[in-house]
DNA sequence: CGCAACCTTGAAGCGGGTCAATATTCGTGG
DNA sequence: CCACGAATATTGACCCGCTTCAAGGTTGCG
């Protein structure tokens, strides 16, 4: 990773005033830490953005950290046997990616990089240390375990259900919604196809025929929009 | 539940030299206490065994109770929006259902007992309470966490790529592997195509095909028995 | 015995897979 | 700036597996 100052704590960060409503200190894992506890903390926390495309940690590696998401959205990619690989879930804003860590265990996915992200690495002994002054923070960890659950188990249910042209809807659904209705990444359709499980060519196909069908279009940046609308019918 | 005394602790149930090796003691949750918090444990624990259809828990209670399965399996069923429902995995011996009970979340989904099970019914505040004795506690939580986790994914990998055969064969070899070659539940028509992803019909045309084949058939006791090398190959 | 729940089997249709050809985009170097 | 090539996207044709709808068959229980 490449080396920057964890710019919470750097005055010259513009976006410093954001840092009060960090995923990190409000929403997630540290939530329950005193401030002094934070300050501590944000010495050891690595910060930094990512294009498309980066891998944030690869499947059997053992580097003890955890991850959390600031903004963007990771794919967690497993490589099965025979070079076969599935998108088993995906990460957004306020999740904690690689929790397994934590257990000393390797990590059982790589985490790759699909929408421009702004990451926090945390070292487990970091956690670890906090851990044992902080017994609640252990339910925290826990409660990400279940967001996790939550993502692949959605994953079942909302995109691997239904017709092809359904659970594209959901996925961008999914993305629009967490981008508050502004950017969907152009994903590859190689991405598409692996996290609603059809092949390259139908995901092709579904989203040439979303553009026809004016479900979706380019914004002249590159970035797709959606008709949320009308993507909610074919639900 | 039913009530009936934790049989870990009667002399008369025939099967206690089996609790020096139970699930809960050596293996799971409280493999991290000492013998005279197992003692204490207990007290509150209770055990029983369920048929198939048994429901522990349904999806929304908030009992606050964790289960420990010693033997068989439990479907967890999801019901979506609109009267469908989905299984969305399976929990066999040693391992821990309920888990979101300790975040005093009602369940995600309900738990419905697969193949007849032992089962191990513990309350949250004894969870808590040790925990906050054994920091060592809150990991093999968290490990649990994983597992479930592990399940869910190998449903995607396992039960979701390849033919329906293929889903198939992976299904009766897993319930092979965790019942040691001895002892396959005849599941419901319906069970199976929940599990595998398919409509009841295919499963049926499925399971009389591998009937056919020879590639299973049943005991006397109405027990399914499988050629588990044979259905390896249709991986 | 008779009903209800479950299983089996058939026929027709379609969604998505597969294989293959062409188009588009984009980076690189002349 | 344009030409070239690699990577990605689009589209077509054909086929197979699964779904759907529908009709028996089997099992088990009151």
């Amino acid at each position: 990773m490449p080396k920057t100052k964890p710019y919470c704590t750097d005055e010259n960060w513009h976006g410093r005033p954001d840092c009060q409503h960090c995923a990190v200190r409000s929403s997630v894992l540290f939530a329950v830490l005193t401030d002094a506890e934070i300050e501590e903390a944000l010495l050891a926390v690595q910060n930094g953005w990512f294009e498309p495309d980066f891998e944030l940690f690869a499947q059997g590696g053992r580097e003890g950290y955890v991850y959390v998401m600031r903004t963007g959205c990771v794919k967690m990619v497993h490589a099965g046997g025979g070079g076969v690989s599935r998108i088993v879930r995906l990460h957004w804003r306020g999740e904690v990616v690689g929790l397994e860590a934590l257990l000393n265990e390797p990590y059982r996915h790589s985490a790759v990089v699909l929408q421009k992200a702004d990451v926090c690495r945390i070292p487990v002994s970091l956690v670890h240390a906090l851990a044992l002054r902080n017994p609640e923070l252990s339910y925290q960890i826990m409660r990400q375990g279940q967001v996790s659950l939550d993502a692949v188990e959605s994953g079942i249910t909302d995109l691997n259900s239904g017709t092809g042209e359904a659970r594209l809807a959901q996925l961008l659904l999914k993305f629009n919604a967490h981008s508050g209705g502004q950017c969907i990444p152009d994903l590859l359709r190689e991405d598409i196809a692996g996290i609603i499980g059809v092949t390259t060519e139908t995901a092709s196909r579904l989203m040439a025929d979303f553009r026809r069908r004016k479900l979706v279009w380019n914004e002249e940046n590159r970035q797709l929009r959606c008709d949320a609308e009308a993507l909610r019918k074919l639900v």
